[in-house]
DNA sequence: GGAAAAACGTGCAACGGCTGCAACTTCGCA
DNA sequence: TGCGAAGTTGCAGCCGTTGCACGTTTTTCC
């Protein structure tokens, strides 16, 4: 990796950590662009070619590790079961959703408190669940489209659900561990009564 | 209702129409708030007086119908089981977020179309679950919360993926219907295997 | 019917997020 | 050492959004 990829890596850390401590320090919209520009060293007009909005200074550890989950999602062996897949994912989501360090604090803080960045965060939830029916779709392909659409409904939902319940709950990470083994005990249950999802694979046609 | 009330409906449904026809006409964000205005015959100043936001317009319709729907489960009759009250949330859910008339259409295809509209209407709707999940607690209080917060979102969780599936595709009002029957059929098996959602209401204490 | 009070509409100024553009600087590579 | 690519910056500007102050309309109360 030459110097400039390792300046860019550098500022871009420094912004994002700059922004976290100020948001955390003063909030959200009490802090602006300038602001961030100014506590990591750089120009304002800069911010925006490290990062699209304001917002995505928050999701952008989360963006990257649900990238990777979608990058090794397509590199599921193919005798896997689609349960056995979906439970690898889970426990990845749940992983990369969850902050072990300060700045993963911060950024959950955030997301519970603002609508928005809640709505956000929604959303990326449910991009994920997408992706998952496009492979899963991939794998068994005599599966009903709506019924595959929502099955994965239930799964992604349920799972949400419980995390966002032990978020608003301030759950530490152990509780939420629990709390989230607990959910996705219920949801295996449903996912289990559907035959396509247990069999490693079709290989119709 | 007085002059000064009726009037006030009167603008707001113009500024609303106007907005849709111009979102339907040039796209969302080659509209601004100006050419609403002009449109609908009032200040730009206005408009915010109206509409919290220019996002919020394409919700206003759909928002009066979920408050409706928060309204009336207050009502619910205590003898009803949790599962009784949910398809009726379901089915009102529904008819809420479907729309018959034009301005509806225009209002489906924007969320299905930009992600920043899709992110606010997925809010909405963990919004309504979180209303559920409430009077759920009341109803049966000795339910542990995580299973109930789970067992929810695993029922709204199928019912969005479901609809959001037929939005994506372009499913007619027919095949809508047809599509979110066969996955309330799916979550309701899971609804009913929860003891605490088919007995009329605890007595406890 | 009329005056005071409340509610409403509007223009103005301003802030902050965000973008395109045109320099300018820095870095990688030959 | 020098050239081209990539990165940084300031500037000007658009747009959404808000607070404020002023004038107008509607309601209320006598």
């Amino acid at each position: 990796m030459g110097l400039r990829e390792r300046k860019k890596l550098r500022t871009r850390r420094a912004i994002a950590s700059a922004a976290l401590r100020l948001f955390d320090e003063r909030g959200f919209e009490e802090t602006t662009i300038s602001d961030i520009a100014a506590a990591a060293d750089v120009s304002p007009r800069t911010f925006f070619s490290y990062f699209p909005s304001k917002d995505d200074v928050v999701f952008a550890e989360m963006d990257e590790r649900l990238a990777d989950i979608r990058a090794r999602l397509a590199e599921r062996p193919s005798d896997e079961t689609p349960l056995a897949t979906f439970r690898r994912v889970a426990d990845a989501l749940v992983e990369a959703i969850s902050a072990e360090d300060e700045d993963g604090a911060i950024q959950v803080a955030l997301i519970r408190d603002r609508p928005s960045l809640q709505a956000q965060a929604l959303k990326r939830f449910a991009d994920a669940e997408e992706g998952f029916v496009e492979v899963l779709r991939g794998i068994a392909p005599d599966l009903d489209a709506v019924t595959a659409a929502t099955v994965m409904g239930v799964a992604f939902g349920g799972l949400r659900a419980a995390i966002t319940y032990c978020r608003a709950e301030r759950y530490d990470a152990d509780r939420t561990r629990e709390a989230t083994a607990h959910a996705l005990a219920i949801v295996e249950k449903v996912l289990e009564s559907v035959p396509a999802l247990t069999c490693p694979a079709t290989d119709a046609h």
